[in-house]
DNA sequence: GTGAAAGCGCTAACAA
DNA sequence: TTGTTAGCGCTTTCAC
């Protein structure tokens, strides 16, 4: 075993108590929340060190150093174009001395670049905290920007007041641009945004928008995978085909409605049931599934967390899973698809990739270079649809 | 059901296929990643609009129309101290009917301030994004930056060149200060932020540091919470405790290997196993467990996910939970703990409330009033632990 | 190829 | 109370 640092004392270090300065009111967003008290170890310290760092070094200071004028370091450190290489070498060296950093504030002020991408979440619900989605996706976000040098500001809106502050910063020319996600039906966000007149890719196809304007946006093929997971559960021979859709304000749920409707035509409407995407929400949609549809012999749940509630229902019942009902889920969240018991059969698709493509799309965008380019296609792309896969488990 | 729009087309739209320009290599990270194609609908559109937007006015603009010098419009905008009623009225208006937004760099170009906290969370593994740890904590943060009108900016960090990335980023004064996250031991990140010389406050105890240095953290009591897991175990009447730790780089696994040991005192050795707070990891360690000591009767895992392997292995060997063995998890992670079979005794610890404190922290110790303020204690925390919670499902 | 000079939009002394 | 003025640190014409 790894040789460790270790409190020597052997016991939890001294405590202090002292009551909690809560800024915000509810904190207690899933349970009963633990004593409002806070353990504070104190010991001999200042503050977190205002620390009067000496005032960094300025061009002004380099060119000094380096014997030449401002205008010729500027040049140098963004990229050294049409300087002489004896001068650069020099310039270079008075840099590395002085440990110069360029003042990005005093750049932008010129430059109008921020070289920063806002992203917005907009989920007031619990559920994106509880599912891994949002990581991923700010993952591939992140990986892309900083391939491009740009830096992610992340706004998390949850209230209607948050709204307003989200608008004022996009319009406040903090950020080259905008991705915005979890896009609900009537959500103000889109009006404020366009408003904003700031570049922006949407996550997910936005729900006020059929293609009859200029949104530019990234999705799962939600539909297509939704078909291909019904096919399969008939190409099994099931006839009694149930679906618990998803919050059915969000686009991702109607298409996947969408999807089981071509295959299954106007099939029994008692077998589609309304979700919302959360565990809680499949079971209640299985129970009712159970009482009206007891023939019940295969269920696509709109994702997998709905689909883990559906499987406990079944289970409770003594439905056997897939002999007496086959389960297919959506996303191949691997910590809930793999952890159920049977293994969730389930529909992937490549959150991470979705995440970086958005960060392309909106990079390449606001490249100045290209919007004078090839002119042979005038039409950039308003959807992007990514294609889902069928990940076959032991459930279906 | 809801009325909502739909293709009307009755299915997926047309297609257009395109390869996909990756800038990173491997973006699979859990798993055959689906075909390497993107499905683009496109339509008659331009560009993401580099809309050529109308200059935003200015602070002179404003001066101008309201009949007043720009130092006015400048005091009105921060305030409004010190101006009579009727031109702050008159400015108000201005700024209203001109739809004036303060431009942040020239802002920040003289008050050397950014209102931007840097959060670096330094996780190369999957696992921080297999579990909605992250963003519940970053929930917290930025609901505490936000009602200090603070913005969030994220840096995600996955290999070592990211790291000197991160470093020159906060070096660069871009942030006035930085909340960083999940650090492992031998971590170069806390090196790159002291030299960077900006105001940090850590998430969880750093490992290299027992308290003989300055930094400012905020942590669960790990300890004190595998104390009760693991006495209440003990009270149960059993004797055969094992536990199974989280990956021992953090000091959270550390922390509560300790806090086992507290109560245990030199048990079985082979009754500790190394795990990694992944499901896997849990599976292999309770084998293992199972193997060397098949008269186990209880379990102290290292988190949820370490016991949602264990108790799936536990199942596959036909031992009863709790019956034949108890099991206990820590976080209290819901869609975990909530959808095991059974549900999952466990240590809560209340996450999001540790971002929100790690952002009320740092923003202290960066107002400027504060470090003159109290003259009676000059201790700050350095250390602030939240106390844990044992919550009793079917498990244990 | 290099330097001098003019701002970018704002805040903060200082005067009035 | 209000206005005037001098920069903050950088990029970018425009001369040389």
């Amino acid at each position: 075993m790894l040789n460790l640092p270790r409190n020597t004392t052997g016991r939890t270090p001294i405590f202090a108590l002292l009551p909690c300065p809560c800024v915000h009111g509810e904190s207690a967003l899933m349970a009963p929340p633990p004593p409002r008290a806070i353990l504070i170890r104190t010991h001999r310290t200042r503050s977190p060190e205002v620390t009067d760092t000496a005032p960094r070094p300025t061009l002004e200071a380099v060119a000094a150093r380096a014997g030449v004028s401002r205008a010729t370091v500027s040049r140098v450190v963004n990229g050294g174009d049409g300087v002489r290489e004896p001068l650069v070498e020099r310039v270079r060296r008075a840099v590395e001395e002085l440990g110069y950093v360029p003042n990005q504030a005093a750049r932008s002020l010129v430059t109008r670049r921020h070289d920063a991408i806002a992203v917005v979440v907009a989920e007031p619900e619990t559920r994106v905290f509880a599912d891994p989605f949002f990581a991923l996706q700010l993952r591939g976000i992140s990986k892309e920007l900083t391939a491009h040098d740009n830096q992610l500001v992340l706004l998390l809106t949850e209230g209607r007041d948050d709204h307003a502050r989200v608008g004022r910063y996009l319009a406040g020319g903090h950020v080259d641009g905008a991705l915005v996600f979890s896009l609900h039906l009537e959500d103000p966000l889109p009006g404020l945004i366009q408003r904003a007149g700031i570049p922006t890719v949407f996550g997910g196809r936005p729900g006020w928008s059929d293609g009859s304007q200029d949104v530019v946006y990234v999705d799962s093929d939600n539909r297509g995978g939704a078909r291909e997971a019904v096919r399969h559960l008939v190409g099994l021979g099931r006839t009694r085909v149930a679906h618990i859709t998803g919050a059915l304000d969000q686009t991702s749920a109607v298409d996947r409605l969408d999807g089981f409707r071509d295959v299954m035509g106007d099939a029994d409407p008692k077998l589609v049931v309304q979700g919302d995407f959360t565990p809680a929400g499949g079971e209640r949609a299985m129970r009712e599934i159970l009482d009206h549809c007891p023939d019940v012999d295969a269920v696509f749940a709109a994702n997998d967390l709905t689909a883990s509630g559906a499987l406990r229902v079944l289970r409770e019942h003594g439905r056997r899973v897939p002999e007496d009902v086959a389960v297919i889920g959506f996303d191949d969240m691997l910590p809930v698809a793999e952890q159920t018991d049977p293994p969730l059969t389930t529909v992937r698709q490549d959150i991470e990739e979705m995440g970086r493509l958005m960060a392309r799309l909106l990079l390449r965008g606001l490249d100045r270079s290209s919007s004078s380019s090839g002119g042979d296609a005038g039409a950039a792309p308003a959807g992007v649809v990514l294609p889902t896969t069928l990940v076959r488990r032991a459930s279906a």
